[in-house]
DNA sequence: CGCCGGATTGATCAGTTTCAAGGCATGTGG
DNA sequence: CCACATGCCTTGAAACTGATCAATCCGGCG
């Protein structure tokens, strides 16, 4: 079980979008579409690391972006196996589902500011304004196929393929000036991969011994051979 | 590789909508709303066994609902190995996504037949029509779901866990008067589950033994304890 | 400095896959 | 009607991948 804080979100900013920000993912630049169109007031809240954001089965009350940090999305087992569905990263949309309830947990992996908007308020726009109701369809459809592609890695890829293909998706979301910052231990890439996080550093380890990739620290990596990666990915 | 019969669709009959179908699933419901909101004309098809309805990367041109047979859709690597990410049944809906191509590949289980509407029509009335977009985003966010709770099995469960939960999801979606009859073949199971052919097979020989269930043949099931199944389910 | 959480590494274990053989039902042609 | 081929399923034995258990190691911080 992880450790969890507990502390109440604190508002730390409230804006009128639309709000510039450094870098505009594709998701970013409809969360402030439907947002817009919706005339929203926005607010920014932070979260510590580790902290819930929502709950699995939580009434769904507003939709998020990632400012700053990063969030895992994740289901339990009775027994605490655990399986991240996914990592959001600054500019990503998470928490937008279709139904009332929220059918994941969301929690803070460091500390993460978000910008947050009422579902309430999203919906009633959508059924006025086809193009937000449009952006609600393919920021899900872009959930989905996500989805799709990680369950042809859960269900058939090696545990290096796995990793290769994990590089790989964080090296074209988060790497900075050739070197990538990863925000999440090995336990999270290990739940995210349907691995163990022994597994994940074993693969890790090889894959700096065969040179493919340089330590800095253990989440400071920079990627010395993607094609090499690539292959491995299958 | 499976065995590809070349066969050209065949029309077999082409209705207004909205048609009178026996078993009506949610989504069918859904289908035949967005369907008679788009005033459109439904064609039906037929499929033979093993026939592929659209390819991986193929233009979305029609959404399809199943009316006889099932269909699988999947996702292969390289060298073969395959992820079906689900089974659709009668009254299901599939084919649906919101880019310009398909991301899986869809082929008829058993000989099938599907209703279809072009996409094209279904897009302009979202355009116009705030019920068919909301229907849309909905149909998506359930397979969405769907995706979700199958990445949790993917990554995190046992075989024998994932061969009750898939028994527990086949018993709800097509079990007429107890009974059980699966389109698909071990093979199927297995690429849906993340496990060999084998693997599945022998994890219901062993339910069999334990008189969880009872073949009539291979195909043919009646769950005699869902109880134990829904708690192997984890 | 010593503690603590996270990461690495090693040794062993277990579950699943792989390889292989055989059974059973269905269908076809002699 | 029977013999045989075929596809699908079951079962067994061995091999292997990844998990588990356990011992450091390392870096940051009080």
């Amino acid at each position: 079980m992880l450790t969890q804080t507990i502390t109440v979100p604190t508002v730390t900013a409230a804006k009128v979008f639309p709000a510039a920000h450094a870098k505009i993912a594709p998701a970013a630049d409809q969360f402030s579409v439907i947002a817009a169109c919706a005339g929203v007031i926005a607010s920014e809240f932070s979260y510590r690391k580790d902290e819930e954001i929502y709950g699995d089965g939580e009434p769904c009350e507003y939709v998020y972006q990632v400012i700053r940090g990063a969030v895992r999305t994740y289901k339990l087992l009775n027994d605490g196996r655990r399986q991240i569905g996914a990592f959001h990263l600054p500019g990503d949309v998470f928490g937008l589902d279709a139904g009332s309830t929220h059918r994941l947990t969301a929690e803070a992996i460091t500390d993460t500011t978000v910008r947050l908007v009422k579902r309430r308020i999203l919906e009633a726009a959508a059924g006025s304004n086809v193009q937000v109701a449009h952006n609600l369809w393919t920021m899900t459809a872009g959930d989905l196929r996500h989805a799709e592609d990680h369950m042809l890695l859960l269900g058939r890829k090696t545990a290096m393929e796995k990793v290769a293909t994990f590089l790989l998706e964080m090296d074209r979301r988060l790497a900075k000036a050739g070197m990538m910052a990863l925000p999440m231990c090995r336990r999270d890439i290990g739940d995210y991969l349907g691995l163990t996080l022994e597994t994940v550093s074993r693969a890790l380890s090889q894959l700096s011994d065969q040179g493919v990739l340089v330590f800095s620290s253990a989440r400071q990596i920079v990627l010395r051979n993607r094609q090499r990666l690539a292959d491995m990915d299958a």
